[in-house]
This record gives C-alpha cells, structure tokens and sequence, in this order.
DNA sequence: GATGGTATTAGAACGGTTCTAATTTAGTGG
DNA sequence: CCACTAAATTAGAACCGTTCTAATACCATC
C-alpha cells in the first residue's frame, strides 16, 4: 500500500483515538477505503467497500464512521441535495473541487492562494466569524466532452 | 412596490413567455414573493406566502414554477443536504454566498472580480467546459455572534 | 355548451440520511 | 474463565425535502 495512504490512516486513527473512540476493524476499513482514493466515494461506496471484507457490515457503521471523522475534523463533506453526499479523507481541509454536470465526478482542483487568507480577509469584511468556504465548479469534465458516457454508469449506489 | 422589484419581476415574467408559459396568478405570485425578498426564502416559505392570497395553492405548484424559472436562467438554486435548497430571484447568476452554521441565514456577498473570468480561466486551466461557480462561505453571522438566536426560529419551514 | 390543452391539486413514491431498539462484541475486574 | 458493563453494530423504521402521478379544474376556441 502506497506510504502517503498509510500515514493518512495514521492520523485518522490518531484523530479518532484522541477522541476516545475505538478504531474497531470496519472503521479501520472505512478509514482505508477514504484515504485510497481520491474519487471522493458516497456512503454506499464506502459501504460495499467495506461489504467486501465484513459482509455483514450495515449502512449505519459508516454514517456513524463519518460522523465521528467529520467530528474528528478528518474527512470534509460535500453535500448535494440531489445525489449523495461525498467525502474526502485525503484532504479534510477545505478546498475547490470540480464537479461534472454529466457524470457526476468530483475532482480536487490545485489551490495557489490558501483558503485561511481568504477566510479572515472576508470575515474581516462581512463581520461573520467564517469557518469554512466551499467552492464548486460546474461544468464537463474532459471525459465526458469526448462523448464518454460510460463513467456515469459508476454513479449509481 | 419598489420600482427594481417591479423591473425584475417584469424580466422573470418576459423569460416566461419566451418558454411559451403562461404566467398564471399562483405564479405571478411566485415570481412576486422571489423578486421582493433578498433572504433567499425556501420552498415552503414561498408557498406560505402564495397562499396568503391564493390559500389553496399545493406545494407542487410552486416546485414547478421553480423548475420552469430554472430552465429560464432566472432563479439561483442553492442547493443543501440536509436542509431545504433556498432560492434567489434578485441575482439569477452565481455569485458567493455567506451562510450562517447557525441560523441557516444566506446572504448574498458583494464580489469583485467578474465570475466570467475565473470560469474561463480555470477552463482553459482544466479542460473542464465549465458554466456554473458556487462559492459558500459558512460561519457565524454577526447577529448570532450577539447570542441572537432568535433568528433560528425563521428557518422552520 | 362541447372540446382540447394547460394548470393545479392531493397525495403517493422516492432516496438519502437519521433514529431506535435490540443484539453482538470487546474489555475489565473478579 | 466468567460475569458485568460499556461500546459497537445491525436491521429496519422514521424522517424530510423533492419528484411523480392520476384526477380534477380552468380556460380559450369554436
């Protein structure tokens, strides 16, 4: 398993113990599922991922996994209204993604200037104690423009 | 009635037609309730204030007039998981937002920068074809930094 | 007044998330 | 090794905003 992934289950673990809670071994999967990809996985991704080791494994052990990472301040969750949510373990920390209209794909996008400038500068402006900015951007990915449907048959469960 | 409000209902009513719809009563009404508020009202709001005059108007009603004000490019959804998606008929176009942790307040943020050009630019950058930016800025507004929370009472329905 | 198309209604269906009560598992002290 | 307690887990119900559906009302035109 690559070594980024692995030091980034490290500090879930970390965080989550800090927090008194036990890394039990379908969280420890929950947590790996997170760190190993960056397609930034919904619920039920993360919940046949986790199937395929303990079957048994019911759809309120990862919302309850997530709920104690989000907590923990170790995924960051992105929520639509129309489809499910998603969740990034790779970068918690706030950041711009790029959203496909067609397929449903979320990517990381690079970020030159850091988010905390941008946070006190305009919480100095408006008066609001800013904690987190989200920003999506909305359009066709590379793929899809080629007329590669195929992608969004991932999006389904 | 305030003479921009007037102006802006006048612009939804025009996109309207060209759709080749009818601008009923109810929906006038819709368009009305939109046009006169800037606090982003949500579904339910909107319906309670249809019915003031048209009291039995059906939630479907008003669903569907937003759906018909979508596809005319003159309402900004804000969509939310977990609470109702909030709409903006003053400013059809995208533009940032600041929203309230704690009293699901939205209002809207002054920009600068044209969003045009940042779409474009960060096409060009990504290979995106891009047509939409939403940027959301959460924290605490200033009047619930006061410990006024009376303002969450508002967000029921 | 009949006809046809649009608008509207009430309520069912849907889907993602959250909650609940019962069961299983793990850890601790005897 | 066994009882005891707390935590984790499960299955399914409940919830809630949104969408869908089938029936009804409305309205223009002839």
């Amino acid at each position: 398993m690559d070594l980024q992934v692995q030091h980034r289950i490290k500090e879930m673990r970390a965080s989550m113990s800090e927090l008194g809670v036990n890394v039990t071994p379908r969280r420890a999967k929950v947590l790996e599922t997170l760190a190993s990809t960056d397609c930034h996985p919904t619920v039920n991704q993360i919940h046949s991922e986790v199937r395929r080791i303990y079957p048994s494994t019911s759809l309120a052990t990862i919302y309850n996994t997530i709920e104690i990472l989000k907590e923990a301040g170790q995924v960051l969750e992105l929520e639509f209204s129309g489809s499910p949510n998603r969740y990034d373990g790779l970068r918690p920390d706030s950041h711009p993604h790029l959203i496909c209209l067609n397929c449903r794909s979320v990517e990381d996008m690079d970020v030159f200037e850091t988010e905390d400038v941008s946070l006190e500068r305009i919480s100095n402006a408006t008066g609001y104690n800013l904690v987190r900015l989200r920003t999506d951007y909305y359009g066709v990915c590379p793929a899809c423009q080629q007329g590669d449907e195929v992608n969004s048959s991932l999006i389904n469960n």
